[in-house]
DNA sequence: TTGTACGCGTTATCAA
DNA sequence: TTGATAACGCGTACAA
């Protein structure tokens, strides 16, 4: 049985009011007193429960970091994106004093959010993705603990976001192709998820730009799985329409890619060129090298920390968007 | 202010610990009253408050990942081999009902890891690597929360361990370059590590074994951050003894030294041949592509938390070793 | 400067 | 089958 603040009180011969008030810093008690209980404190190991702490408080100093598994599936996280932005938010929500804790969550549940907000298990959460679940989020945004979003910033959302200008990333990807003479250019994605529309939009309007009619059976929707993202490609040679170029919604997508259409043989950059979305650290050193649009991952934690603590200390928090800048390599 | 399980209570007009039972699933409920106070919950979406349930039950159902960081540097989370692992565990610990939490902690304060047990955030707690706190660990497993290692299984440690065979990993890959007929191996790592101790001594077996003497002049201590392994690498060269392969501890070591290699214009393999150690995602695409020593990450997630959850329920769990395997690549 | 007493929101024990 | 009551370990008015 671990030790508590009444058998330090005790110890000290004192109250436990008295401990907790030395423990917590609190200038009010008597020097001798103090440094009595803190003699205590250290010979005995005592730290303070945090379960106790947190009830009492109301807070439990945890940011939660949710994972929404669509329909359940035994998805292991993996997505390198995800994985960075994670190292990113520990750091940051460490330097503030929180711990991050990570909780896989099935959306399909009703409420899942809400339930989340209410059952306290932290203190404010952040969103990697808006998921399909963007009427959700908003109404869970106005009432729980606080909530910040990684993604798409979408008109009258009731949300604060940050995330990248995705219009303006799927129009740097598609405009840098066709500078470079492609005119059949493919895209990949899942368009349901609001990012990826956005990028697909900037894909559109740099067509447009450049006076060029985008062939529709050239968008094709493709999971961030890489299976998944394979059998995207796979799909799209088996149609058969002729393609020279691909903008894919993130580098694991790229990366199946580059993958099915070197087992092909078929020739990159000379046949197909392939730019991706994210710049994750894989992405420098694929063979060839990708070519991608960068996401800041690393300032996106540290705008999501931000908004997240203001709107924790009661203040309010907008949402931001980040420039992407594309990085030229090998494989365009 | 949050609806509580009293104010259920009041509007099903029975005792709070009649909610308390009907939630839990108790039998010994009415299935009238059940009904009823189910439907109020659900209509007010009412949800147990986590902080006050883990206070009373005496535990949180979240295990903590922790991060020791050394001399408190501002080090970001980023070597792949422990995002990865992360992931995995994630994964595991979700399967058994548990979150997960992230934890960075700064090793040089006095009995950080006991101070974490005792602060009851958690119920049970991973390490992943020893550092160089072997024996703070060994006396923590003693006492506190229960705790496993993912690191090197040394004799008479007190402690869970779950971890690769470094010796015979070590082995690996200085076998297969002494069998490609290379006689001047570096060995890039901090040997300071226990893990990495082995995987040097696996490393001296192999010489030992083709009848080759290594030259104590390359082994050469390395961190596993990108800058300190490149400027390892750059140490190796200027120091100007002859080398014609290399068994780097990590992937992330063995990165560094294909990069700064090629940019001295060194052919790999044919001047040098490179092999690391973990085969993290990035490795098969490398260029050339990584020739490294395979560690099960998810067979050792999976292991740590069945471990862990063996402690917890108060049984006992036995270190376990994990056979790496070598994967030939390009760069050897 | 310190002690008393209460409450944070649950679950568990004991009666009824 | 349900209710009253006491913890769980702490922080904080309020009183002394």
């Amino acid at each position: 049985m671990p030790i508590t603040m009444d058998d330090i009180a005790r110890l000290s011969g004192v109250n436990k009011s008295t401990v907790s008030r030395a423990l917590a810093g609190n200038a009010t008690v008597a020097p001798g007193t103090r440094a009595r209980i803190e003699e205590i404190v250290r010979k005995h190991g005592y730290v303070v429960n945090q379960a106790a702490r947190g009830l009492r408080m109301q807070r439990s100093m945890l940011i939660a970091v949710l994972i929404p598994l669509q329909h359940d599936r035994q998805q292991p996280l993996s997505d390198p994106f995800f994985m960075e932005m994670l190292g990113y938010l520990a750091d940051s929500v460490t330097l503030h004093g929180y711990d991050l804790m990570l909780s896989k969550i099935a959306t399909g549940s009703a409420q899942w959010l809400t339930k989340f907000q209410r059952s306290r298990r932290a203190d404010g959460l952040i969103l990697i993705g808006q998921s399909l679940e963007h009427a959700h989020i908003a109404e869970a945004a106005k009432t729980g603990i606080p909530l910040v979003v990684w993604g798409a910033k979408l008109p009258r959302q009731g949300y604060v976001t940050v995330g990248s200008d995705n219009i303006a990333g799927g129009s740097l990807a598609a405009a840098h192709l066709l500078a470079g003479g492609r005119r059949r250019i493919a895209f990949l994605g899942d368009p349901r998820l609001p990012e990826i529309a956005q990028r697909h939009e900037g894909y559109m309007r740099a067509h447009t730009q450049a006076g060029v009619r985008p062939d529709p059976n050239l968008t094709l929707k493709a999971g961030f799985a890489p299976d998944e993202a394979r059998a995207a490609v796979e799909l799209l040679l088996a149609r058969g329409n002729a393609f020279d170029g691909i903008v894919a919604a993130s580098d694991v997508i790229a990366l199946a890619a580059l993958q099915v259409l070197s087992a092909r043989g078929m020739a990159i950059p000379r046949e197909v060129a392939v730019v991706g979305f994210d710049d994750v650290g894989l992405a420098a050193h694929t063979q060839p090298a990708l070519t991608t649009v960068r996401q800041e991952i690393r300032t996106g934690a540290q705008l999501l920390t931000k908004a997240l603590l203001a709107k924790m200390e009661g203040g309010i928090a907008r949402s931001s968007q980040i420039a992407p800048t594309l990085m030229v390599r090998e494989s365009s």
